[in-house]
DNA sequence: AGGGAACATTGACCCAAATCAAGTTTTTAT
DNA sequence: ATAAAAACTTGATTTGGGTCAATGTTCCCT
């Protein structure tokens, strides 16, 4: 058996998140979060929507965290090798938003969050972590934007992307004005400005989008849905 | 003049930082984080490298946060509109990691770190927040390297990342075994297999890697280096 | 109000990397 | 040990989107 309060001697207490208490804090670390766990290769540390309301830090071997798209297609959005603290980006959800599939024979401590929570968080630390892992979250997702997709896929990404936010925050799902140029825009996706133009063109042409100067007017939100797919 | 504790009325109140504080925590907040700043089109509210122990409430207007590389070539990272929080990646380094422009006349709130960390924040918290500050900074730099990169520049800076985690934790920076297929490095960086392992043996006959199964070494870091830059 | 600059659009052409194809090597499971 | 599967490599061909070029439009600024 493993001795109960490794923390202490683990060679992870730099970084890992436990290494911010003091020694008498540590006892009130879940008992699971004090003995790592084994994962053989190919095997699944979590899956998208799993209630999760912990960390893993790795200490030994490696994990990928991929999603799964619509057409079952997989995208490896990280990897993660010893010594790395993975599933921050749950933290805004309180449940997983990838898989997590070990590569190899690997050991991973589980850290619950929550008695971290209940003991020594305050109002302000609870919402900041949100907002940091919500954040985290939309970084992959635009990162997932734009790998592996077409040019008229992310730009579609990029409409919906913008119409949600404005939605959100109590303006018109359908019409806004885009603050930003042509020139920023396919910067930011990663395309040529000509490219961005021509699919402008295109979605209007189509009959999804309109658009005079800086205003923007979403008219068939399901072709703009479909093509974003 | 405005009020001094507007948050109290302000819209942002729901997902602004200090919403989670109560009342009588407020008016710990310096002034300056409770008097929205107008940046005029074009004006930076921040820039890589500057000390930055603030957050930053878009209460109107939008900005755009960009790099800008070795060559000079501006790479946007992000846009945000009027309800965003701006500036949670610099929280690790305590210095901005990108430049923040203003693109139309917009408010902004400053919201001070140190009076919450100060008064409210205990070790792990900060560690917490460390951590998930610098997996955004990570998650930046890894969308960095595959906007706008050829796929040699993709490879050579994933061999990069793998060497710094393993130099990082005590390890060889120049052998050490890749967990991971070439079909999911290829997968990870948005390219095909058959391109990702063109650019192996490419680096090989360049004498800048050799690889024996899935032990890689890095024979010229210089070299590699200079395909990335 | 008008002139210049920045921004946007459209067309022609080209190339980096995808796809298709076929074979080789390594891993895994029995 | 061995066969099947998975992973990797190399070559030939194709293509999505980049680059170059030219023109049109909008936004400023004085």
């Amino acid at each position: 058996m493993r001795n109960p309060i490794q923390c202490n001697h683990c060679s992870m207490q730099s970084i890992c998140v436990p290494a911010g208490l003091v020694s008498s804090d540590v006892e009130l670390l879940d008992k699971s979060s004090r003995e790592p766990h084994v994962y053989n290769k190919r095997t699944m540390v979590y899956s998208p929507d799993q209630p999760m309301h912990s960390l893993f830090a790795i200490k030994s071997g490696s994990v990928k965290c991929y999603t799964i798209d619509s057409e079952g297609k997989q995208q490896i959005t990280s990897f993660h090798l010893a010594g790395d603290i993975i599933g921050m980006e749950s933290i805004a959800r309180g449940a997983a938003v990838t898989y997590c599939e070990a590569l190899e024979t690997s050991m991973l401590c589980e850290i619950k969050l929550s008695r971290l929570f209940a003991q020594n968080f305050t109002g302000v630390d609870k919402n900041l972590l949100q907002l940091l892992s919500k954040r985290l979250g939309q970084r992959n997702s635009h990162y997932l934007n734009v790998v592996n997709t077409t040019a008229e896929q992310r730009v579609a990404s990029f409409i919906m992307a913008i119409s949600d936010h404005f939605a959100e925050h109590g303006f018109s799902r359908s019409e806004f004005r885009l603050p930003m140029t042509r020139t920023d825009i396919a910067n930011y996706l990663g395309l040529a400005v000509e490219t961005v133009s021509r699919i402008f063109t295109s979605l209007k042409q189509q009959g999804v989008i309109d658009t005079q100067q800086s205003i923007l007017t979403i008219k068939n939100t399901p072709a703009l849905e479909k093509l974003i797919a």
